[in-house]
DNA sequence: GCAATATATATCGTATCCGATTAAATCGGA
DNA sequence: TCCGATTTAATCGGATACGATATATATTGC
């Protein structure tokens, strides 16, 4: 009768590891989008940055970051190839200088109505299921977002484990 | 009564993005793990490598990669920069000689054995909910791939979607 | 007013990812 | 056996992420 209840082993396997699961679905995205991309000659990223953008014209670098999470060290070499594919313009702020204003040109603007990754929902598998998993990921990563910095969390029920 | 209802306008915000979610949620995960991590100068990538390499010795490279998700081009520095912090072994195979066998060192099975990451669960909010999130995000990830280059998804019922 | 401080981007170095290519070893068929 | 095809890692270049720092512009305190 040794090996006490205490706590069972606890398998430390990768499939048990939510972080992985998260990791490899996102490099599975990037996948499966790589080739509706590529056909118009965007990254994942950028298409990303162009949806945030279709949401608001000119937000500024910073408040175009709180939304995707990325800071100018990230954003700033994204933007400015955009820019140079005639996708996005950028313009400091005139009545503030250190600001830089980003929107969609016409052309960015067509693109993303395009709505290049619609087939993207019937690859998830999910089904009806889709919205439910879209949320329940969106609140994992703000439960994560919030137990880190503090800052940056979206709104929303404070979700912390009750364990 | 115009606005014929063939189809809503259908938002195209990014929190409707399930990409997005998973993305940033992985952005998420990083940054939480990151203080955790930076205490044992571990990064990311390399603290998932040790534990996909703490459930069998001897790997190969592809073996590992499959397992990853990875390949060469991406698992080669990262294993090398592990081998010379330490913590894993790599020698070519003597049989083939075209293959790398990879093993955790005594210091790497012992940093690994530390459950580093345990406190984790608790960041994520999940309660109970953990291990069905876990699943359906790992399910969502092998559809994605299954949908993509056909290769590489892993066992567990064939789960496109109907519509 | 103006020096000190704060804010908004941008730059730089390190570490992934990934497509394309290379190099070495192995396999296979005539 | 010999040579072309295949397999396995490694290398290279482009594009993120991100901490740390730099730069320019605004704001604040006195």
């Amino acid at each position: 009768m040794t090996r006490a209840p205490k706590a069972a082993p606890r398998e430390r396997k990768l499939s048990n590891f939510l972080c992985f699961a998260v990791y490899s679905a996102n490099l599975a995205f990037g996948r499966a989008y790589k080739p509706i991309l590529d056909a118009v000659g965007l990254t994942y990223t950028q298409y990303i940055t162009l949806v945030a953008l279709s949401e608001e014209d000119e937000q500024t670098v910073s408040a175009l970051g709180e939304k995707l999470f990325l800071e100018s060290n990230t954003l700033t070499p994204i933007l400015k190839k955009l820019e140079q594919m005639g996708y996005i313009a950028r313009r400091r702020d005139a009545a503030d200088e250190r600001q830089v204003r980003v929107s969609l040109t016409p052309a960015g603007r067509k693109l993303i109505e395009k709505d290049i990754g619609h087939p993207m929902v019937a690859a998830t598998g999910l089904g009806d299921e889709f919205p439910v998993v879209q949320q329940t990921v969106s609140r994992l990563r703000d439960n994560l977002l919030r137990s880190t910095g503090g800052e940056g969390a979206r709104e929303g029920g404070r979700q912390l484990a009750k364990k």
